[in-house]
DNA sequence: CATTAATGAGTGAACGTTCATTCTTATGTG
DNA sequence: CACATAAGAATGAACGTTCACTCATTAATG
């Protein structure tokens, strides 16, 4: 068994728990014991249950990115980016409904307030492809005269409740779907 | 000093906690100071803190669909009458952000889930207004072919995410930014 | 055998809720 | 009107529970 295996034994319990029950629907000990472990040795890899949130939280986002950005069609028109971006992270929240219930969770929590005033200054990893796109879309009017600050909630909000209701069984979002709704998105910022 | 005096005055007092520190933020002896009552008190009034949670969402769903009602264009065309429903949302939550919080607060907590059910199923007030713009919008072939699950997190879905900004003052969200902003809303389900 | 890892009972703080008691207001009586 | 009595409202200390976190002890490792 090797170091790090109780370490990702807990994270992945951990991810579990909180992203159907809350933060607070995952005490310590019930964590410890669906990771198999003791609860002191949480402790041993994580300070305190910040650190783990936080750290959990830091994982998903770098494996989010690295999703979208593995066969980001860099050379292609602009649409073509942005529909690509939102249809991959529809694809990848689909594929794990764990990992956008945590993020929500977190978003939705003291923690995932600093994380915001990252975002929107564009220091998080796919959000510089994202400011991109917008950017020259403005330069070459193919978008809308709007502050970035509210193209993007225009282009992504509708993603975060899609993905509730399709988690929660009220949609099935299917590929012919995925497609009017990607198309969708790009229409309310294109000019 | 009427009878009803502490029970509003422990109901502001709730929603101010719990609006900006969330339920888990918000014990009932905070709750208790703050309201100027003992904590023994609120329980006088309310069974327990979840059913004071829940009389409080009640109350604010109530009002807000009042506002939305009040100058509610029924004889207008389908457009305008979407407009305005957006719009008089966005201005609503403008003025009394402490219940968009709140709100925000129920909806990301287990007391949301059951409530999710009812507005889909069209339960709700002014949902009923919704889905009728809805039905006629794709009968009409005013609006695209999707299913009223999907119409409605891509018209509305922006909006928590750029009120939530509006609150954190990373957008400011005046008159002419609305306009703009509802009739993009309205470009993401017109055909 | 020395060092590191793991354990889980124990600790104290925080919370929702209760309830014996006190204070306030309303009602009855002469 | 003065006073006694009853009813209702309000109080806050106390209770039981839950939780994050600690630490003395035990097990594993090399």
């Amino acid at each position: 068994m090797k170091i790090s295996d109780k370490r990702n034994d807990v994270m992945q319990a951990a991810l579990e728990l909180i992203a159907d029950q809350g933060f607070h629907g995952a005490p310590m000990a019930e964590i410890a014991e669906k990771a198999g472990v003791a609860t002191g040795t949480i402790y041993r890899y994580f300070e305190n249950k910040e650190v783990l949130i936080r750290e959990l939280h830091r994982e998903l986002e770098e494996k989010i990115s690295a999703t979208l950005r593995e066969g980001y069609p860099v050379e292609r028109p602009l649409r073509e980016r942005f529909l690509y971006l939102i249809r991959e992270l529809l694809r990848y929240f689909i594929t794990n409904p764990l990992h956008f219930r945590y993020m929500e969770q977190y978003f939705n929590s003291p923690y995932g307030i600093s994380m915001h005033r990252d975002r929107l200054l564009g220091k998080s990893g796919n959000h510089d492809i994202l400011m991109d796109i917008f950017e020259l879309g403005i330069q070459q009017q193919v978008l809308k005269e709007l502050p970035k600050a509210v193209l993007f909630p225009l282009a992504f909000g509708p993603l975060i409740i899609l993905m509730r209701d399709h988690i929660l069984g009220f949609v099935i979002l299917d590929d012919p779907l995925i497609k009017q709704i990607t198309e969708a998105c790009w229409d309310t910022i294109k000019r």
